[in-house]
RNA sequence: GCCUCAGUAGCUCAGCGGUAGAGCACUUCAUUGGUAAUGAAGAGGUCACGGGUUCGAUUCCCGUCUGAGGCUCCA
């Protein structure tokens, strides 16, 4: 079994080094506050209050500092003790960094260690040859390296804003972010992949083969879909809508906007209020929303006729778009838009059907999950944070639901990890996390289970017994929205899409002119008789030019069509991935070469 | 929303107190080409926007907007 990051030396490493960098800020910054520096997944921080703002400039010179500090060879001693004497520690202005002007986090910290643990202090020191003393000391649970000279391959990323606690109600810290190796060659190949990351970004990727776009003219956060991009939608909502006809889920349409006495109904009025763009008043005193969900839509559609219990479940399912205020801040390309379109359906369910429903559910994300190509997932599973108040409903519903949610995992054999306060305000889900190129956590696919808002709005079927009884509701979008999950597979292919997925599939490329009339005619012929996605590049452009345009746009085939081709009834057959593959008749290509 | 950074031609970027430059893309001309860039010419910019400093601002300062990386929040 693998050793775990926590357990291994690359973590005491980083550790070490962001002690070293705040050894070093202190030397740099009298004044300045500590806070917290722990090791995170590729390097780590130090979150500091500076008496000045702490500039990007200035990190050259924190690094160079490091580095001085670092070959001084200090040994790095733990050393516990009490309480009190932590307190007189922090406290101690005779101590570099220490002392009460910089000691306000430090003592929080301190206060915030539960009782009978142990409180350790890590110590490093150091006379340097000009006969200076340098001592770093800080309150820290360990474990660190043992000498500062270990930590050689090291390097300050950037600076952020953090609040302390993560509260943004406190004040805002500098958060400084590094990144260490145990060698040189692992810390310029980690600058490496990031810079290959930054390669495939979405956002590059997807202006540069033409997917989606963003105009300030029109707004912050509101894509406009060029045809490519808007190819690859239809292409992903056909895929999707076969799946889901299968499992018996019913396509449904409803407007961008709606009555908001209905959201006040779902209490998003109230608990997604700042979520949601400025309401509409019209003339007639009437206030409207744009949605920021399809839920109350839909469960008007179920409320439409009365339901019997053999009707249930009710599937019904919508590429629906929705509206959302993100903060300014919060809005990222595709990944995070304020208009964006979720492939949304919601299972109406008697109670004894809940866990089976939600199993088919799970069932089609996998099935989903795997067409994509997405194997590096994880799943989590939102639960109610007990310590807010921003949940509705009763405590035994929620109970019934997260157990649900546990037992359909198993029957599927997912795995799953628990988070706390993850849930949605209606109820607990389950969600598909998926990492970017940079390795940054998305949610993607989502199931929710709700007793609320069938509850709010008095939804019923009438059971066996001829009595009404309430349904539960399932809220659940496999993909989570279709902006992020194209956004996420552009990076994940690097632009390179699988065969059925790419806008265009095929490139007919005529060599001269004289060859164009026969392009267009296989043009024709591939596209309705076998139905493949193409497009003839008859630009007067050498051979050459074409295949290399038309590599860069990732097609996956490319048809050269020249007079040895015409006279011998074949085509050159060039691949995305092995290039040429030499001349065939479009028989061959289409039984055996494309797919 | 907050912290830090950035905004020069459609794109990628250089310049930096004396009113702008390259490559690609675009247009025109020549070339009709066999597996990753044919050659030449031309056209393109209120240097994001608004103030200020200055004889003079794309360049320095302030504000606004937009974008990026984080934080908070979320599909």
């Amino acid at each position: 079994m693998a050793e775990r990051y926590e357990d291994s030396y690359l973590y005491r490493l980083r550790h070490s080094a962001a002690h070293l960098l705040a050894q070093a800020v202190t030397e740099l910054y009298p004044g300045a506050k500590l806070s917290i520096g722990p090791p995170i997944e590729n390097g780590f921080y130090y979150d500091i209050e500076f008496p000045e703002p702490l500039r990007e400039e200035d990190l050259p010179a924190l690094e160079a500092k490091m580095k001085e500090l670092a070959k001084l060879d200090q040994r790095i001693e733990r050393s516990e003790v009490s309480r009190e004497d932590a307190r007189a520690l922090i406290l101690d202005s005779s101590i570099p960094c220490m002392g009460s002007e910089v000691a306000e986090y430090k003592l929080q910290l301190l206060d915030a260690v539960p009782e009978g643990e142990k409180i350790s202090f890590y110590n490093q020191q150091r006379t340097d040859r000009e006969g200076v003393q340098h001592r770093f000391l800080d309150l820290c649970r360990g474990p660190h390296v043992d000498s500062t000279k270990e930590i050689k391959a090291f390097k300050l990323m950037s600076i952020a804003g953090a609040y302390w606690r993560g509260d943004v109600k406190n004040k805002q810290l500098t958060r400084i972010y590094g990144t260490a190796f145990e060698t040189k060659e692992e810390l310029e190949a980690h600058l490496e992949m990031i810079e290959e990351a930054k390669r495939r970004d979405h956002r590059i990727l997807g202006r540069e083969l033409g997917l989606f776009m963003f105009s300030p003219r029109v707004g912050v956060g509101l894509p406009l879909w060029l045809p490519k991009g808007a190819q690859l939608r239809m292409t992903m909502i056909d895929f999707l809508n076969k799946e889901q006809m299968r499992r018996g889920y019913l396509p449904v349409v409803t407007p961008h906007l709606g009555n908001a006495k209905l959201w006040d109904v779902s209490g998003h009025t109230i608990a997604y209020k700042d979520k949601m763009f400025p309401f509409m008043v019209d003339d007639e005193k009437e206030t409207f929303i744009l949605k920021p969900m399809n839920c109350p839509f839909h469960i008007e559609i179920y409320r439409s006729s009365l339901r019997s219990y053999r009707d249930l479940p009710v599937r019904l399912a919508e590429m629906g778009t929705v509206y959302r205020y993100e903060q300014s801040g919060e809005v990222a390309g595709i990944m995070r838009a304020r208009g964006f379109t979720q492939d949304d359906a919601h299972l109406f369910v008697r109670p004894d059907q809940l866990v089976e429903e939600f199993t088919l559910v799970v069932d089609l994300i996998q099935a989903v999950l795997s067409k994509l190509g997405l194997q590096n997932f994880r799943a989590r599973v939102g639960t109610k944070d007990p310590n807010s108040d921003k949940y509705i409903g009763h405590d035994e519903n929620w109970e019934l639901a997260t157990n649900a949610i546990f037992e359909a995992c198993q029957a599927k054999g997912l795995d799953y990890e628990v988070s706390p306060g993850d849930a949605a305000f209606y109820g607990p889900k389950l969600d598909i996390v998926i990492k970017d190129a940079l390795g940054r956590d998305w949610q993607m696919g989502t199931v929710q289970v709700d007793y609320n808002l069938p509850e709010r709005f008095e939804l019923e079927y009438i059971g066996e017994d001829s009595k009404p009884h309430r349904p539960i509701m399932i809220h659940r979008a496999p993909f989570g929205s279709l902006e992020r999950m194209i956004g996420l597979l552009t990076e994940q292919y690097a632009g390179a899409f699988p065969f059925w997925l790419s806008p265009v599939q095929i490139a007919i490329l005529p060599i001269a002119d004289r060859h164009n009339e026969k392009a267009h005619e296989l043009f024709v012929r591939l596209r309705d008789e076998f139905g493949y996605r193409c497009e003839v590049d008859d630009r007067r452009e050498t051979l050459g030019k074409k295949i290399r345009d038309n590599q860069m746009q990732k097609v996956p085939y490319m048809l050269i069509l020249g007079d040895k081709d015409i006279e011998a009834g074949t085509v050159g057959v060039r691949s995305r991935e092995e290039g040429d593959l030499g001349a065939m008749s479009l028989e061959e290509l289409v039984k055996s070469t494309v797919s």
